[in-house]
RNA sequence: GGCGCCAUAGUCUAUCGGUUAGGACGCCGCCCUUUCAAGGCGGAGAGACGGGUUCAACUCCCGUUGGCGCUACCA
């Protein structure tokens, strides 16, 4: 049942990203359409940490997340950061209301205890497979009765506490942008709601969430078309009012496929970190949210507030077209005045700290001030023009030099923090790991990094130049030996 | 494999049955200009395919094909 924009309640939405990772540029078109939404009807936008995962979630993550997210000029009403009056904002501050939400469905019958193990689960769905089946629970453990169930469980027996699912009848999700989705139950699985570890999976914990946070809509991305279903069940079971509903369609890649980091820049701040205006990146998401008028398509927050109209969201996949963000940017750049672009480009990557750091790295390595600005002129340039050549002084043959930048990216990528010394132990480690000196080896990453085999220190640039704009100079100079395909990713993981 | 979503130029899109299918990025050309940009002007370039419905289909319906998503004790 859909409320209407205008209707009695007031309008809440959210965006509740998972701290697992770099902030990701479709964080921010989530956020962007929810924050833009809220404010067209006066209501409230909520960010909500949705970190129970607890193998993936970091600390890190979470202030990068906001950082990035507070750094595109978006808001919010209430979050983790800024409190509110639903709070907490952090899932993981939240486990205790999860356990009794799901105890309650356990109690009216809405959920039960499942005690198999990964190993039979695992099992069941090879058979599954083998046979052309559908994969999804065979119900096991719906035969064990309340008494055995709570018996076990409190003789200390591991389990998940799953959602019951009609046998048969058609759930029907309406979609703000696509209608109505018909799906039937019987193709629906009996989710986990609860995991073994006591923290609810995204299932419970967004509907549960949401309903007490009262948020009214709930615009996210298409890959929960699919378990709209289980969540409008998990609101009828509680008895409670759903949101409306309306998916996004995913950012895409130049060759479609669902934008990633391995073909592609994702992180918010490596758009900061190559210099583009956070207003011309929202201009960017904005003008995939909302048809501009002919000839208009620079405009701000504000006009996409009056503009979007989630009916006409265009719903097929949008390749993130890096060449008009480009264009964007530079028409935002030139529409600054001569004092203004210097005040930005100071707070970009001349301020004070930055600067001072990098005169006392390369002090000792000019000899006339006319020295510094080609000596460190890589710490503020964004993808460097490598090529096979330019590699050409390193020992190492070919094959061996993509493993060593490949295995550096992955690993760095692996790394909660970013700093001088983490880059060290990695790099060096990739050495061992190729048997490879160090010293031959370092030569390949200052090319990579620097763009020239003589330059500052190593790590410390890349301390400096910061994950994003490391990862992808390590992209840009694999490329010309034909980057990395996915299978060889997965040989040399190991 | 199963379920679902999507489908206008290379890319982002307008069109809500009747248009020479409009705009933007990119590309090409011209103008401006000491160069290069920027800016101005112009150009090439699109309804995946096959069936219906209709006087009329890019638009509605069905199928095919293709892309994408989900199919975890991840979100």
């Amino acid at each position: 049942m859909n409320l209407s924009p205008t209707g009695a309640r007031r309008v809440r939405t959210r965006v509740a990203p998972s701290p697992t990772g770099d902030p990701h540029v479709g964080t921010a078109y989530v956020a962007l359409v929810n924050y833009c939404f809220a404010r067209k009807h006066g209501g409230d936008f909520i960010l909500r940490i949705e970190d129970t995962d607890r193998a993936r979630s970091t600390p890190e993550s979470e202030r990068a997340i906001l950082e990035a997210l507070h750094w595109s000029g978006l808001s919010w009403d209430e979050g983790p950061d800024v409190g509110g009056p639903f709070g907490p904002y952090r899932q993981s501050d939240r486990s205790a209301i999860y356990v009794r939400y799901a105890d309650e469905l356990l109690a009216s019958g809405h959920a039960f205890r499942c005690f198999c193990t990964p190993e039979r689960l695992e099992a069941m769905r090879a058979a599954q497979r083998a046979a052309g089946q559908q994969q999804k629970y065979d119900g096991h453990c719906l035969t064990v009765s309340p008494e055995e169930s709570a018996r076990r469980a409190a003789a200390g027996e591991s389990f998940v506490v799953r959602m019951k699912v009609p046998e048969s009848g058609v759930c029907i999700v309406h979609d703000l942008a696509r209608g109505e989705i018909p799906f039937e139950f019987s193709t629906v699985d009996m989710q986990v709601l609860l995991k073994s570890d006591g923290l609810p999976t995204y299932h419970l914990a967004n509907v549960v969430d949401d309903h007490l946070m009262e948020i009214t809509h709930v615009i996210r991305g298409e890959e929960w078309v699919s378990s709209a279903p289980k969540h409008l069940l998990l609101y009828e079971y509680f008895g409670w009012e759903p949101p409306a509903l309306m998916h996004l369609p995913l950012l895409r890649n130049p060759d479609k496929s669902k934008l990633s980091k391995r073909k592609n820049p994702t992180g918010i701040l490596f758009y900061e970190r190559m210099g583009y205006l956070p207003e011309a990146l929202l201009n960017f998401l904005g003008l995939l949210l909302a048809p501009a008028p002919e000839g208009q398509e620079i405009f701000g927050v504000d006009v996409l507030i009056e503009r979007l109209d989630l009916a006409k969201i265009s719903l097929g996949g949008p390749v993130f077209d890096a060449a008009k963000l480009d264009w964007l940017n530079g028409q935002y750049l030139r529409a600054l005045t001569t004092d203004e672009l210097l005040a930005r480009t100071a707070a970009w990557g001349f301020d004070r700290t930055r600067l001072e750091r990098i005169a006392e790295l390369a002090k000792s390595r000019i000899e006339r001030l006319s020295d510094l600005a080609p000596t460190a002129g890589y710490l503020f340039a964004g993808r460097l023009a490598v090529t096979k050549d330019s590699f050409a002084g390193t020992k190492l043959d070919d094959d061996v030099l993509r493993k060593a930048l490949a295995l550096a990216m992955w690993r760095l990528d692996a790394e909660r923090t970013f700093d001088k010394e983490v880059v060290e132990r990695v790099l060096k480690g990739v050495g061992e790991t190729l048997a490879v000196k160090f010293r031959d080896l370092s030569r390949v990453y200052y090319v990579a990094m620097t763009g020239s085999a003589t330059s500052l220190p190593l790590f410390d640039s890349m301390e400096l130049l910061g994950r994003d704009l490391c990862r992808e100079r390590f992209r840009v100079a694999l490329d010309p030996f034909g980057g990395v395909s996915a299978k060889e990713q997965k040989e040399w993981m190991r």
